[in-house]
This record gives C-alpha cells, structure tokens and sequence, in this order.
DNA sequence: TGCCGATCAATCAC
DNA sequence: AGTGATTGATCGGC
C-alpha cells in the first residue's frame, strides 16, 4: 500500500512536527507508550446529521490552507466537459446546465446522468489525493467521483437523488466542497408537491470552504437535495462527490 | 430583493 | 406497453 504525502498543514494543528503517515499495523505498536501519537491520529470530529430516513455525517476535513491548495490545483487539472455533454433535456427542452461537470475514475468506469452515459477521465494527482483523504477518514473506498463547479451563486442544481441503478446502494456518498460556502437542502421525497402527504421539514446545510458530507443509506431513497441560487455569493465553489459504481454484470463497451 | 415551492406535459427507462 | 420519474426554467407569493 502506498503512503500518503502530506504537504499541508494537519487538521489537528497540535499535532507534532513530524508528519509520518502510520499504517494501522505501526500505530497499534505506537499506541501504548506515544500520547502525541493519540493527537496526531485522532479522527476529524464528525456532526451527526439525521432526519427520518436521512444520516449523514458532516466534518471538517481541510484546514483552509489545505483547501485552498486543493482548489487552485483543481483549478488548473480538471478539464470539464461541453458542447452537447453540457447540456441537459428537461421535457423535451435542450438546456445547458447551469454549472460545469467532469467525470473522473478508474479505467473504464461509467456514469449516467441524466439519461447519457459518460465515460470516466484517469484520475488526476489532486482529485486522486483527496480520494485518500476521504478514504482515510471514512473507511469506504471509492472508484468514481463527479466534480461539479459552480462559477458563481447563479450556477446552482436542482433537486434530485443520487440514486443512479449503477451505484452501490450501501457505500456512502461522500461530498467534498471547496472554494465558497453555499447552502445544500434535502427534502423529503413525501413532503414535495401540491399533495404532498406527509410533512418533513426540508433539513438545511451550510457546505464549508474543506468540509466533506456523507450521505448515507438510506439518504438517497428518502431524501432529494438541491444547491438553490444564492445571489449574494460571487466566488466559485467545487464540489466532489466520490462514489462507488458497480458495473454489475453489465458487458461494458463492447468493441465491434 | 431574494427566496421558495409548484408547475411544465416531453421523453425515456423499466 | 403503460407507468413513473425526471432537471431546469419560469412564475407567483411572500
């Protein structure tokens, strides 16, 4: 297994000095004797998030310094998709999306949205750090993420779930926001619409400048979310939303 | 003003 | 093969 470089600042800013990434095996013969060693490997403090059928798990996982890193280099590595692969059919209607969209995962992963198949990009060295990250400190492994960037608080997504067939219906969802805060609202599949016959209160987030979001099951049978317009905020924000995809017995592309 | 919820009535996956 | 779900723009109400 490859070890992780870390050249940011720690989460745990009372960490030593002396940054070495441990493997399980080496803390456990670590852990009776070295305290510092208890800071250094304390888990990011996770918020509990829960609604009817709703669980999520909200933490701060980059310093700002880290994130801003991560930002700018995403800035300049990922290449989003355009032309007909930016747009959308919402009822017969052809629309570009309001936001950028990129694709990025292992070797010939594919993702669909909205109907369209796409084909995953190789992993870029930022993209696949941060997937170490959350890897880390959630202890699910992922094989796909989707980056959506919102150049300003007029890019927003509408509701919806991520409840794609191609998705491992167990593994989490985990979201990662960097650049500006932006607010994030779930709400209840049964409490939308005129007749709507039950009545949960949407649950409503703010996401962090290095924050990450899981979602898990069963969020996304339950719960739609959305990143409403914010006419206020003027600065980008990047959104990762690694997931496991299973390409479940499927022949993937066959080549005449 | 900005925000929020409802509507649209076409197309497609199952 | 009929049904249900859809994603974004627009509009009305507050």
């Amino acid at each position: 297994m490859q070890k992780i470089k870390r050249h940011h600042e720690p989460v745990n800013h009372k960490a030593s000095k002396k940054l070495k990434l441990v493997t399980d095996e080496e803390k456990e013969e670590d852990a009776e004797d070295e305290t510092h060693f208890h800071e250094f490997d304390n888990p990011v403090p996770w918020q509990k998030i829960e609604a009817e059928g709703l669980d999520c798990d909200y933490a701060l996982l980059f310093s700002k310094e880290e994130a801003d890193i991560l930002f700018s280099k995403l800035e300049e590595e990922v290449v989003y998709v355009t032309g007909e692969e930016a747009q959308v059919q919402v009822f017969g209607k052809v629309y570009n999306i309001p936001r950028k969209q990129a694709t990025y995962g292992d070797a010939g992963l594919t993702y669909t949205y909205s109907g369209v198949k796409r084909l995953a990009c190789p992993w870029t060295p930022t993209l696949e750090h941060i997937r170490e990250v959350v890897t880390k400190n959630t202890g699910q492994t992922f094989n796909f993420v989707l980056v959506n960037r919102y150049k300003d608080g007029l890019d927003h997504m509408g509701e919806h779930r991520d409840d794609e067939k191609e998705l491992d219906p167990l593994c989490p969802i985990a979201s990662v926001s960097l650049g500006a805060a932006r607010d994030f609202i779930f709400r209840h599949r049964d409490s939308r619409g005129k007749h709507s016959h039950q009545n949960f209160e949407p649950v409503k987030l703010e996401l962090a400048h290095g924050s990450l979001l899981l979602m898990n099951s069963p969020t996304n049978k339950f719960w739609y979310h959305s990143l409403p317009i914010r006419k206020k905020v003027t600065l980008p924000r990047i959104n990762l939303t690694f997931r496991r995809i299973v390409m479940s017995g499927k022949k993937e592309h066959q080549i005449n």
